[in-house]
RNA sequence: GCUGGUGUGGCUCAGGGGUAGAGCAGCGCACUCGUAAUGCGCAGGUCGUCGGUUCGAAUCCGACCACCAGCUCCA
């Protein structure tokens, strides 16, 4: 007998060579028919893998992520057989799980369209429908090869032939396609429920531009149908929620013709920037920040010196002024390290945290630039710590702490992230190792969970990364933290230590926002254009049912203004309901209708946005309220 | 930057070799109205830009620009 090792500790017994569906099986008739694949000893197997000797297993469904890379891979594999079968001159390249779906990439002669799509996804139900197993066959690089090239698949011979030495080479056949893969697969083509194959487009061989353009598919499945629908409605409300549209709707930004990527921000939209920046600088003056502002051009020199002319030129833009080459910065580090030199430090003084709302310019591609996220130019809410080493640890959590708080008055959850030494990179091993594990020890001390990102720090030194989550579960990369040695070392900082001499500091970068702009589009995605009180553009709207009501219309209005509320009048000679649909459009928090009745009682009829009619309260008593609401910065 | 697609009044969109149309928004007039669209009228466009084909181009062709979906890259 073998001993099987659950999940829960406990030891079950079979007879030597039990698959493992058969194990499901008998553990719950339910994980039977939910598990996708399992792990023995933690390598991932398909559930026909025999058990011959004593393991830990562990079996996954769908709500796993192995069963469900599994799942998506495995619709991907049905994906191409369907197109193999349609179009058997087509070749295959790879077709791998993602994050909400899955794609595969395919050598064809002509473009994918539309309609071949539904014939594909038509084909795919008919290869569901014939419920083929998924069969694991491996085999020696020789059968392989052998196997692959008399199917003529050349990417796939080119794969095979860059696995390492020792690797198990298996191929998966369902019917009567086969295709080159480590597995695992769910067990049959049958499990796939529900699918949709969502869009083409082009993508390179290898992710290289100078490789062949090749058909990408994407889709997406499900166990549930009504998990593919729920999907969908999400892309949708994704697509309601653009920040591009509400953008326009709102009228907070535009970005013209004549600016591709450098966005203007309309009234509106300054009106939710200043508030992010006054609760950004009031927050950073209650923890010891400094605000400083330092010039948008400077000297070519000084980037040279700071290492972004050799590491960071391309994404540079330059300029000349009486023929001395100046650069516009990318980054605000060297105006800050600037700031910092112009006087002798102490010691005593240190950690000198300055903090700056700088505006930087970037080369981005042309096809990446993308509404408020990815722009040319946008507004760092950077600081820049110089501080001992000792105080590294206390200063990091600093700003783990500022960032956490931040993230939670908007309502996020957040994930972190850490990133290595990439590639492209100055200073030594050494330097790179103590900064890295400096990191990591705030990281550990603050008791957060963290995933590892290897080679994909700045080029000065390595960082946390947090990625907020928005309400529809999309992550954004907003606030960093970089840690860095090598900075004051090229500018050659200093400050004068107890015993005299000079001695070199250590400098934090960091941003909680990131980039100002993008921030503004992701709330707007998040709240879907209805910003929480506090940040609303117009925060009241007051709404004269007649002609008559105008002047008590506009004492409400003045009261209100006397409280520095954002308010409005729509006095114009329209019904109440339009003027109420208007002010929903515009998603303005409160509405205040008055008539005969309030203008006589001194009260407002008070409708919120999202709650409707609220009914009629003393307009003091409303003044108290909404200036408590936005006191708090309460969301929704 | 690369691949594919799109470009018609402020917005959403129809039309399509003979010289432009709707709805919404805007403006005017009437109505004076109680919680998501009152009615009537008016005005608004060198059909992204430049070039070509044609008797004639918004329509066909080409280049460029911008946008959209991806690739690659990032705040």
């Amino acid at each position: 007998m073998v001993k099987v090792t659950l999940k829960d500790d406990s030891v079950r017994e079979y007879e030597p060579g039990t698959p493992l569906n058969r194990i499901a099986q008998d553990i719950s008739p339910r994980l039977g028919r939910e598990a996708l694949v399992a792990a023995v000893d933690g390598r991932l197997v398909d559930l026909s893998y025999p058990l011959h000797r004593d393991a830990a297993v562990e079996f996954y469904t769908f709500e796993d992520e192995p069963g469900r890379d599994a799942f998506r891979h495995s619709a991907a594999h049905v994906m191409a057989q369907a197109v193999k079968r349609l179009y058997p001159d087509v070749k295959l390249a790879i077709g791998p799980a993602i994050a909400e779906g899955f794609y595969y990439d395919f050598d064809a002669e002509k473009p994918f369209t539309p309609a071949d799509l539904e014939k594909i996804e038509r084909e795919m139900q008919a290869i569901v429908k014939e419920d083929l197993p998924f069969k694991r066959v491996e085999v020696s690089r020789e059968e392989a090869l052998e196997r692959f090239s008399a199917a003529g698949e050349k990417y796939k011979v080119e794969l095979i032939n860059e696995l390492p030495e020792d690797a198990v080479i298996s191929y998966y056949q369902q019917g009567e396609f086969v295709d080159l893969c480590a597995g695992p697969h769910i067990p049959s083509t049958g499990r796939l429920k529900a699918f949709k194959l969502t869009s083409v487009a082009g993508a390179y061989w290898r992710g290289d531009e100078r490789n062949k353009m090749l058909q990408r598919i994407y889709g997406t499945a499900f166990p549930k149908k009504s998990q593919l629908e729920e999907y969908l409605f999400r892309i949708e409300e994704a697509k309601r929620r653009d920040h591009r549209k509400l953008g326009v709707e709102l009228d907070l930004f535009s970005i013209q013709e004549e600016g591709p990527g450098f966005p203007f921000f309309h009234p509106k939209g300054m009106v939710l920037r200043n508030q992010l920046e006054q609760f950004w600088r009031e927050e950073h003056y209650k923890r010891g920040y400094q605000e400083i502002r330092t010039p948008i051009i400077l000297n070519r020199s000084l980037w040279e010196r700071s290492g972004h002319w050799e590491h960071y030129r391309e994404n540079m833009y330059f300029t000349r002024i009486d023929d001395v080459e100046y650069a516009i910065k990318p980054m605000n580090c060297p105006g800050g390290i600037l700031v910092y030199k112009s006087r002798l430090h102490s010691y005593r003084e240190l950690p000198i945290r300055l903090a700056e709302l700088g505006l930087v310019h970037r080369h981005e591609l042309s096809g990446v630039l993308h509404g408020l996220m990815r722009v040319r130019c946008f507004t760092q809410d950077d600081a820049h710590i110089f501080m001992l080493p000792s105080q590294i640890r206390e200063e990091i959590i600093g700003v783990i702490d500022l960032v956490d708080y931040f993230y939670g008055i908007f309502g996020f959850n957040y994930k972190v992230e850490l990133s290595t030494r990439p590639e492209k990179s100055m200073g030594s091993d050494e330097i790179w190792e103590i900064a890295t594990t400096a990191l990591e020890e705030a990281l550990k001390a603050r008791g957060m969970k963290y995933k590892v990102n290897e080679g994909d720090g700045a080029f000065y030194g390595p960082k946390i990364d947090f990625h907020l989550e928005d309400c529809l579960g999309r992550t954004w990369q907003c606030g960093t933290i970089q840690l860095d040695f090598l900075m004051p070392e090229k500018f050659d900082l200093t400050y004068v230590g107890e015993d005299g001499q000079k001695h070199r500091p250590v400098m934090i970068h960091r941003v909680v926002f990131g980039s100002i702009e993008r921030f503004i589009g992701i709330l707007t995605e998040h709240f879907a254009g209805a910003f929480p009180t506090w940040l609303a553009p117009v925060q009241v709207r007051v709404l004269p049912i007649a002609d008559r009501h105008a002047s008590y219309a506009r004492q409400v209005v003045e009261r209100l203004e006397k409280e520095n509320i954002r308010v409005e009048l729509d006095a114009r000679n329209e019904k109440v309901n339009y003027k109420i649909r208007e002010a929903q459009a515009q998603k303005i928090p409160y509405m205040l209708v008055v008539g005969d009745r309030e203008a006589r009682e001194g009260t407002v009829a008070v409708r919120q946005r999202s709650r409707g009619d609220e009914g009629t309260q003393p307009l003091e008593e409303f003044v108290a309220r909404i200036l408590e609401e936005i006191r708090t910065k309460a969301i929704g």
